[in-house]
DNA sequence: TTGTATGCGTTATCAA
DNA sequence: TTGATAACGCATACAA
């Protein structure tokens, strides 16, 4: 059959628990012995067995933690969901699930709930604020032990094992892309979320990128909403007031139901619109004709990714073979509901 | 800690070997304790571990079969794909595998496959010939204890406990719906793969309903390729000469190539052409504009959700809760590249 | 009809 | 530094 540590114990004529220490790097074995093992191991192509590993890790009682800034944001709802999805399964290994949500970015308190579980974690999922405290807190766990996986949002140079999200850059690549379709010659308004986030930035540059690549379409105005439905809402109106000849709205980020009520208000459904995410609101608009497309980060797929990949690594003991997991961005219509 | 079967033997006063009986359903048990046990189970909330069910799994030597008529066709390629990178887990749980091809779709040669391996088997995952002879043998190995998952193409009213796949009926309406946002006023050329071919229809039938519900977009024309490019080629060359006025077409299945050849020869790169799928030739031809937009089956994702799902059946011995699992039509343009 | 013992592969603990 | 053994949860052959 295969090859089990108990095999490479016969063969290499030393006891399982030896085998053991060997290949998990436990030390306490003499350099000879440990050449033999490993060699042995090797040459038979031992490769462990999850479900020994998995019965055997119910003793270990690990706990992970899990950070999303989810109140009062339907996106990161989905997110848990996915996340949720694998709470059971997790409990059959015996594997506790803590989720702490908070609301906004204020750094004080996502430091705050770290540091509320980090004694009792094996492991944290985190969206986390691009900051260098963070960043310091996040290397500091990895230095004792804990692994952290970002989610949704990266954290750049830090010493997160894994980034399960999107590309943004591509995002916009790609809403470029349906615009040119819909409208080679379109009149563009970009409803910004914020510049001070990374992922709204990226998305613009790939955008424009796509955008300018051939004549024809062009970007005319351009503004911040600070991820707001109110201030979306009177910025947009402001816009189409002034600017009546724009034809294409191009949502970045939040704010998507504020830039179609002012559609609305002002009676204006030739305009075409193109957005992020699929909220309930975003879905009722589409729906009714008001977006056209809507681009999906599949955030149930995002909150399972992460899962699955810390379960790898506290159960099998392995890293991602990529650093990075990138969800695909997913166009969809309203025929896809 | 959780609940075993240990401890269900313990509080009802009864031996392990009980509890196994009762819970498996294997019979030899007095009425009055298999009530007792039940009864206990359930108040405990028993829910099998997956871990110790794999290990035990071991000594059965499951083998199980997979029948893909891929030969000549590489979007099967890609299911095969999503196949096989369960293989190595399945080893893990002492689980064989093993894959049989065809070409094209012989009734006769896909009842030999299956014959070939129906005594080894314990499950079968085939993209099954949507016809009597096939169905009659997939209700025969249900019969027997194996079970059977469809994939790709269903068999309706059989004895399959799973169907894995897309709708096709949404695909054609998801087609339609983009046809109508690049132009809703297309005047369209449909290429169809068979008529007799279930998914084929469903995907017009979809098509057609979504076009028909407001008026603009047109169907002119019509016809059937067999799936063959050379057809597809010769018969669009005609089409595009004789009604030059077509500036739309809608692939439902395969011989894109073909028409992407004729759209090139007769230089008419104003044509917006919609298929379905990712092959090596439709993403060229997506890269040179010459196709706007593929619809994706993500044909690793279903090879994928196949195995698993048999998995769960096996190992778990648990059928999943719907009977169709659906894998999303996919949308995607030059930029998801 | 019921109970007991053993093994699946890995890991932790204790003894040597 | 090494070895022996028990445990994780389930399934089953065999004994009672």
């Amino acid at each position: 059959m295969s090859v089990t540590i108990k095999k490479i114990a016969e063969v290499s004529g030393v006891s399982r628990g030896t085998v053991d220490r060997v290949l998990n790097n436990r030390g306490k074995v003499s350099p000879r012995t440990e050449q033999k093992v490993k060699e042995c191991a090797k040459r038979l192509g031992y490769k462990p067995n999850l479900a020994g590993k998995a019965l055997a890790a119910k003793k270990k009682n690990y706990v992970i933690g899990i950070i999303i800034s989810s109140e009062g944001n339907p996106f990161f709802n989905d997110v848990i969901k996915g996340i949720e999805s694998f709470i059971e399964t997790y409990e059959q290994y015996g594997i506790k699930v803590i989720i702490k949500t908070m609301k906004g970015y204020n750094i004080e308190t996502q430091l705050n709930l770290i540091e509320s579980f980090e004694n009792e974690i094996s492991g944290l999922i985190i969206t986390p604020i691009d900051t260098e405290t963070i960043r310091e807190k996040i290397n500091y766990l990895k230095d004792s032990g804990i692994g952290v996986i970002t989610l949704n949002t990266d954290i750049k140079n830090s010493k997160r094992f894994a980034y399960v999200g999107t590309d943004y850059y591509k995002g916009g690549q790609i809403a470029g892309g349906i615009i040119k379709l819909i409208n080679p010659l379109a009149l563009i308004g970009i409803v910004q979320g914020s510049n001070k986030i990374y992922g709204h930035n990226q998305r613009i540059l790939g955008f424009k990128e796509e955008i300018e690549k051939n004549t024809g379409a062009t970007i005319k105005e351009i503004f911040e909403t600070d991820d707001d439905d109110i201030t979306s809402y009177e910025k947009t109106l402001k816009m189409l007031k002034s600017n009546n000849f724009i034809d294409t709205i191009f949502i970045v980020a939040g704010g998507v139901y504020g830039v179609c009520r002012a559609i609305m208000k002002l009676n204006r459904k030739n305009i075409q619109v193109v957005c992020f995410d699929e909220v309930p609101t975003t879905i009722d608009m589409l729906k009714n004709d008001i977006i056209k497309v809507t681009i999906s980060q599949q955030p149930i797929l995002q909150g399972k990714k992460a899962m699955e990949i810390m379960f790898d690594y506290l159960v099998k003991g392995e890293k991602p073979q990529n650093e990075c997991y990138i969800i695909e961005n997913q166009i969809k219509i309203k025929q896809n509901f």
